[in-house]
DNA sequence: TTAATTATGCAACATTATTAAAAATAGAAA
DNA sequence: TTTCTATTTTTAATAATGTTGCATAATTAA
């Protein structure tokens, strides 16, 4: 049972950002849904290597990012990871300006939506326009 | 004139950080001196091609990544970038909790040295090590 | 149904990075 | 100065990471 009601939930996502269901898509989306951190190409790749061409997932990520579905968390070895984007994001207006942590223990990334990104002052003319703090440390679960 | 005394002070800064002084240390170290931004591998590349091979760059960055006389600066795209550490800087304890400017308009990356991250509260369990903050926009001479 | 658009797969290519072994060299000791 | 040794560089092979062009398949619009 479990599965077909997920599976409709993903398709409604799909439909939301306007992106046409194809398998790799679901499946794609489906394996950000099972893993609520931010998963990095190579993450991806292993789970579909059988089923999707390399080259569809890179575009599949790319056509998420575009339209909003997932957005960037940079990672400390300058490697990009993606993570989904909660509901209070849409296509138009992003709000990432959270803090992604990164847990030198277990190595996962989480996005800490609820931990704003103070502000920062800047020299004068420096106009800021997208920020991107990374914190590694040891995460809740590892203590 | 000047050429010579800036190179006795390339070598200097190689004897400091206990770094034996090889023509390809002292040219790549010479690169940064020049640069005042962070700059990636490729950019480090383009200038030495002719003369050193590509694993000698790897080495040579990863070498004074090691011994505290560059640090990493992380890149939107997910690139490495590396920019010289500055005095205050020594091999056991670095400070590098200051900002990342990246200008959308020229692409130079920056240094703030003088911008501190402000604190950031974590949820309970968070305890963390190291802060990395880029943000991204115009810069003041490209305003 | 046909035409236009979009998505996928495949092959080739370019870039970026790591490793192992051989050759060269800086710095120290004789 | 000359020789020795450990470090550094080079060479070469391999792998991982991204991108592009083109043919084919699928979906949508007319």
């Amino acid at each position: 049972m479990g599965e077909t009601v997920v599976r409709k939930a993903d398709e409604q996502i799909l439909k939301d950002f306007r992106l046409r269901n194809t398998s790799s898509r679901a499946d794609i989306l489906h394996i950000f849904l099972e893993h609520p951190y931010a998963l990095s190409y190579s993450d991806i790749e292993k789970q579909v290597a059988e089923t999707y061409d390399r080259v569809t997932v890179y575009r599949t990520l790319k056509t998420f990012l575009d339209k909003g579905v997932v957005h960037k968390v940079l990672d400390d070895a300058g490697g990009l990871k993606y993570a989904l984007c909660k509901e209070h994001c849409t296509t138009i207006a992003h709000h990432h300006e959270h803090v992604h942590f990164k847990c030198t223990q277990c190595g996962q990334t989480n996005c800490l939506e609820e931990v704003e990104i103070p502000e920062v002052r800047l020299p004068k003319g420096y106009k800021p326009q997208e920020l991107n703090l990374l914190i590694q440390g040891i995460c809740s679960k590892c203590q």
